[in-house]
DNA sequence: CTATTTTGATTGTAAAAAACTATTGATTTG
DNA sequence: CAAATCAATAGTTTTTTACAATCAAAATAG
C-alpha cells in the first residue's frame, strides 16, 4: 500500500469516474486503474463496485475512503512540519469565519492579506461555531474567526478584538431625551437576537448563558444575518442588537434607529482560534498581524472597557 | 514520500543505527540509507543527524517520526478495517490493565484464550487508568480492563462484572458476634485504600467522588498491590477492603481476618474498555465472552446486588 | 436495433524506482 | 596503529510504475 495508491482511491471515490479521476491525478487512466486493482488485491477485497453506473463504493471500500483521507490528511502534515521549520510562509491555509463576522470582517483585510502573502492559496468557509470546533480538531481547519471565549481544551484562542454592540430601536423617538443608552434601558426579554455570535462579555448582558434564549418570543433565530433581524425589528418586533462593524454600512434611514451605549458597553470578543498543535503558526501570526492592524483603524478601543477575558 | 520510508525512518529513530534498522525491516543498510536519503531531500531538511554517535534526531527530525508514527498507524488501520470485514480474528491486539485486576484476572482467561483464538497475537500491558484512557484514545491500544465508569465521551464500557468487596480486619474478634459485616460498621474516615480501582457502585460507599480522599491518615497510596494494602493493614494502620478475586489465595491466617458484607455489598464495576470507533470489534467480542464464561464460575453474582449503572 | 460514445480493463514497452552486492571512507575501539 | 564498526557510494539487477495503444462492455443516440 502507497500513498499514491491511496490518492487515486479518493480520487475515484470523488470524482465517480476512473479517467476523471486520472486525469485529476495526472496521470492516464490504465496507470490509476493499475494501481487500485493492486491495492484491493494486496488487500484482498473490491473497495469500487463497479456494476453500478456511476462506479459505486462498496462498504469496505466507503471505511477504507475514510481511513484514506486521514492518512492522506496525517501524511499532508508532515510538508507543513517542514515548511515550519523553514518559516516558509505559503500553502492551503483554511480559515473558517462565523456568518456574523464574515460579510464585516473579511472585505477589510482579505486583499491586504492575499498581496502581502502572495505564496499563500487562502481557502475561506463560512460555518457556525459547532461546525468551526469540530473541524478545527479533526484538521480540516487551519484556523477560525468567531465569537470567544469557546472554552475548548484543545484550541486555543487570541483575541482580535472586542466588537461593542449598538441598539437597534424601530421606535427611537420615546428614548430620544437620553443621548446614550443605559444597558438598563433595555428590557432584555424582549430582544431580538441571533443564535451566533452573541457571547457578551463581561456580563454587561448576560444573554449567552440561557442556552436556549427565547425571551418573550414564540420563536429564536437559529441562523441568519443581521439584514433579517433588522427587518424583523421594523415589522415592531422588537429592538435588536447589532455589532459595530456592522452598523458601518446601513443606509442613512436605518442608522436613524441606533443608539450607542454608555461605557462600559457590551460587546463580543472576536478571536483567532486554532488547534493548539496547529503547524501553521507563521501563518496564523501573519493574519493576526494583518487583522489587527486594519481593525485598529476601525474600532477605536478606547469605545470599549477592556477587560482581560477569564 | 511512501510509507516504507517512514517505516525505515521509524526504525532508524527507535534503534540509532542504520544497520541494525536495515535488518529489522528485512533490507540491506544501502537500501535503508539511500530511501532516507531520498525522503531528507525531497522535504529539503535532514531528519538525522549523523555526526551523534550514537546516531541522533534533529528538532524537525524528531516531529516528523512523531508525525510518523501517526500516520503509521493510521496506514495499519486499513487492515484492520479489511479485517474486520472479513470477520478475521487475529492479528496483534493490544489490551491494557490496570495493577489492582491484573494479577486475579489475567491468569484466570488468558490460558483459555490464546488457545482458542491462536491466531491473535495478545499484548498484555500492565497501566493505571489515566495511561489507559489515553492510549485507547490515540490507538496505542485495543480495548482495555478496569474499574468503571469512567464517562469518557469517545470509549465504550461493556461491564465484564461486579466485584464485591471483602473487608479485611486485623482485629476481627471486636465485632465477631456478628456474622455479616455492615456498611455502617465501617468508619470510612479509618479505612486503607488503594488510588485505583476503588471506585464504589451504587454509592454503598461513596468514596471515589472525594478526589484526594485521605482519611484519617496522613498519607496516600498513589498505587501498589494489595499486598502493600494487607501488610499495612496488618501493622494496625487501619481496616482495608481487598476485591473478592483478590481473597481467593489469601493464606488462612489472612483469611480468617476476613468479613464479607451483608447485602447490598460494597463493590466495583470492572469493564471492558475501547473506542468507540475500535475496528477489531469481533476480537473485543470474542474477548468479553471468554472472561465473562470463566468469571462466572468465580463470582456468584447473586451476592451482588446488580444495579445498572447509569 | 444498430452505430456511436463512454469508460474501464488489458497488453506491451519504456522509464523510474527500489533492492541487492561489493566497496569505500570515516570514526571509534582495543 | 590495526581492527572493527558503521554509514555512504558505486554499479547492477529486479521490480514497479507509467505510458501509448487497444480492447471490451455498457450506455446512449439515431
Amino acid at each position: 500500500m502507497t500513498i499514491t495508491q491511496l490518492y487515486y482511491v479518493l480520487a475515484v471515490a470523488e470524482n465517480k469516474n476512473f479517467t476523471l479521476a486520472a486525469e485529476k491525478c495526472f496521470v492516464t487512466q490504465p496507470t490509476l486503474s493499475m494501481q487500485i486493482q493492486k491495492l484491493e488485491e494486496e488487500l484482498g477485497i473490491q473497495i469500487f463496485d463497479r456494476t453500478k453506473k456511476p462506479i459505486g463504493l462498496t462498504d469496505v471500500g466507503s471505511k477504507i475512503v475514510t481511513q484514506a483521507k486521514n492518512i492522506v490528511n496525517e501524511a499532508n502534515r508532515i510538508k507543513d512540519i517542514v515548511d515550519q521549520q523553514k518559516g516558509f510562509i505559503g500553502g492551503d491555509f483554511r480559515i473558517g469565519i462565523i456568518p456574523t463576522i464574515m460579510p464585516t470582517l473579511l472585505p477589510m483585510f482579505l486583499n491586504t492579506f492575499i498581496k502581502k502573502y502572495p505564496k499563500i492559496n487562502l481557502i475561506v468557509e463560512e460555518l457556525n461555531t459547532v461546525d468551526i470546533i469540530s473541524k478545527l480538531k479533526n484538521g480540516h481547519l487551519d484556523c477560525a474567526i468567531a465569537a470567544t471565549p469557546l472554552d475548548e481544551e484543545k484550541l486555543k484562542e487570541i483575541v482580535l478584538y472586542y466588537e461593542p454592540f449598538v441598539a437597534y430601536i424601530p421606535d427611537n423617538s420615546q428614548n430620544n431625551s437620553k443621548k446614550e443608552l443605559e444597558v438598563s434601558d433595555l428590557d432584555v426579554e424582549k430582544i431580538l437576537l441571533l443564535q451566533d455570535g452573541h457571547c457578551f462579555r463581561n456580563s454587561v448582558l448576560n444573554l449567552c448563558k440561557t442556552n436556549n434564549f427565547m425571551g418573550e418570543h414564540h420563536f429564536q433565530l437559529e441562523s441568519g444575518s443581521f439584514e433579517t433581524l433588522i427587518k424583523l425589528s421594523d415589522e415592531g418586533l422588537g429592538t435588536t442588537l447589532l455589532p459595530y462593524l456592522h452598523t458601518l454600512d446601513l443606509n442613512e434611514k436605518n442608522k436613524a434607529k441606533l443608539r450607542q451605549f454608555a461605557n462600559p458597553k457590551p460587546s463580543r470578543e472576536v478571536s483567532l482560534i486554532f488547534s493548539k498543535n496547529e503547524l501553521k503558526i507563521h501563518i496564523i501570526d501573519a493574519l493576526k498581524n494583518t487583522i489587527q492592524g486594519v481593525v485598529r483603524g476601525a474600532i477605536a478601543f478606547s469605545d470599549v472597557e477592556i477587560v482581560s477575558p477569564k
